[in-house]
DNA sequence: TATGAATGAGCGTTCATTCAT
DNA sequence: TATGAATGAACGCTCATTCAT
């Protein structure tokens, strides 16, 4: 008769919370549903309650986490900045992002892992898939835009964008296995520098910035 | 007696070849002692005899594939060729190695997963650190090669070796997620472009090719 | 207050029918609270207003059942029917609610397994031992008409009632295992014959039928 | 080296013969695999080894139940004997064998359920029309001889083979219901009776018993 | 040395039952 | 009274590891 109305949606992403703490601080396989339970302050069973089962709560999980990053680069948003600054922006921001919250990057590995071990498991090739995708989308129109400006010299933007992409990726993990390699900072600083030099005209190396 | 220390080796590599391929198939967690004793047509408890434990056979089979990538990189021996041509060289090389054995990726991966998830164990991290460590020191060594022949412009040669790496890394990462988003033909030539770009003196773009 | 009363008897009488439907589906086992709440449209929790647990749900239901039966069966009416033909009534009667009804054979059979293995629990024994003893009570009494009239022959009125029953559940019991091993309307015949066959005096097998 | 050769075939026997004891006392469902395990004096996982899951093992019990059954029947082999003389060793076999090893009927009954519950799962219906097939065809082929020399009756034997075991089943149902209900001794010669009644030539009652 | 049968700790998952509302 | 969210005991099953041979 009082049917205690409970958010559903809010609870569910209380877990997911509990999760994401859990799953990063020990890998899909080494975490347990008693801990995320535990750490979510609540009972084993009711995890149940909220997820079909262990695969379906990482996968949400993983689908949560992409939609929330593509959205922190605020991509799909007009956009009337400057290109380059544009894409300084995403790349610090990206960086920013990963540097801050690293379990999400741990998740991610984790992901991969699955992606790979799993070839006839197409959920996590499409979910990496879309998020790349939408990615280089973003950066591509970007530079689509920076080239009509004549900012940028005539390129495959996609392309472009793959490379863009995979700076940024294989510094973090270069950054994972030995945080002393490098100052990050400075890396930051010539990944920009690598990427415009290589999207700039060559002949043209006085882009404004801005 | 000799001759059993050579047998106990030869059989050790049997055993790591057999984990080689029953872990890239599946992953860590997913591979099982049974599966790898029966790949490697042994008894199960014989992976014992060699290996302490499971993980200390992933531990072994990972020191020893980074020790081989590295000699397939021709790492550390005396270089004559010109700077650019032997990058070109070391970058389609890598390529091609993780293309052609991408169940040595999968390793990488999963093995990247388990350093990130046990930071309190070193090994990981310090295998890790140590492979990317060689690999730039032997990029570092061209490029400052290279700088020295005024091929390349001045530039802290670690750095640039270390966004070269990342860059071959982060397009692998890519292609597993999704190997029809781009030609990989074609982004092999791009990625050499765009170091390329980041290496040589902006004014003279003109550097002989070899 | 009456009212209450009766419509706290009306809910008990749903929630037996949603449990009726529900474990002769699926069994004692594998039927679930939540499933038989949701037959009877109502909460999980208010099953347990009616009912102490699921063991006494399931003892409430039987005992409803047997209840039912045995006035399907017209047990206990006054009778003035030629005895052979009311006993084949009762045959054919009883192999039509069994075979229309499949479900409730389900339960019969769920029951006796657990009366089986609940040496301890009498419940269930002294159910089922009711069951039987009324059932064989009546047919007793038709034999001893019969017997009055002459049209059977000296033999113990309960035992003879005995073989009926077994006859008739002994038939359910293959027919559950293969519906197409016989035709189950030729074997309804047989099956009268042959208790007439038993029951009649052999010297007169003339019998009037009704 | 040294193999230890180990009589699988004897050990699935010896865990067969825990899980029967164990099935037979408490049923399916409320039966533990550490319970099987325990009566047979052997860790949980071993049970593994031997059998892929719980529903397995019970099916392999219950077929080593059948086939042991119709052994202890004789079923198949040639006979010589006169007809009702060995119908009646029958019946009377199959009696003494349920009434001896009750907890075999146990099983039997649980089986029954778990046939009725699945209706999809072909095995425990093939498995139950096969025990039944056989059975009618063995006393099938003894009512069909018994015609041939003329002590029975022109009657289709399948059917009369139907009812005989009908009837053994049913006593049986009731016994277990209630083991006061009545003397199982002369139950089992009523059945005889019964069951020649039916079979015997109306007009010829003196058939030579042997 | 080599083996694989045996083991049991540990985990995912289910579901009867409780209780705050 | 009615509800269904929350719970955790219990169980099936896996697999790394041991050890008798």
């Amino acid at each position: 008769m009082a049917p205690l109305i409970i958010d559903k949606e809010e609870k569910k992403r209380q877990i997911l919370k509990a999760a994401l703490a859990v799953f990063s601080r020990s890998g899909y396989h080494e975490s347990t549903i008693a801990a995320i339970a535990r750490e979510a302050g609540i009972g084993k069973g009711t995890v149940y309650e909220y997820f079909k089962d262990k695969e379906t709560l990482f996968m949400e999980l993983f689908s949560f986490l992409i939609e929330d990053h593509l959205q922190y680069l605020g991509i799909g948003k007009p956009e009337s900045i400057a290109p380059a600054k544009r894409l300084e922006e995403i790349i610090l921001g990206t960086f920013h992002a990963l540097g801050s919250m690293g379990h999400i990057y741990n998740i991610f590995l984790d992901l991969k892992t699955r992606c790979v071990n799993k070839t006839d498991d197409t959920f996590y090739h499409e979910q990496f898939a879309r998020l790349y995708r939408e990615f280089r989308r973003e950066l591509a129109a970007i530079i689509h835009a920076g080239q009509q400006r004549g900012f940028f010299r005539a390129l495959h933007p996609d392309i472009a964008a793959t490379l863009i992409i995979a700076v940024m990726e294989g510094i973090m993990n270069q950054w994972i296995a030995d945080q002393n390699a490098f100052d990050m900072e400075r890396i930051h600083d010539e990944v920009c520098t690598m990427i415009m030099a290589y999207l700039r005209s060559p002949h043209d190396s006085n882009e404004p910035h801005a």
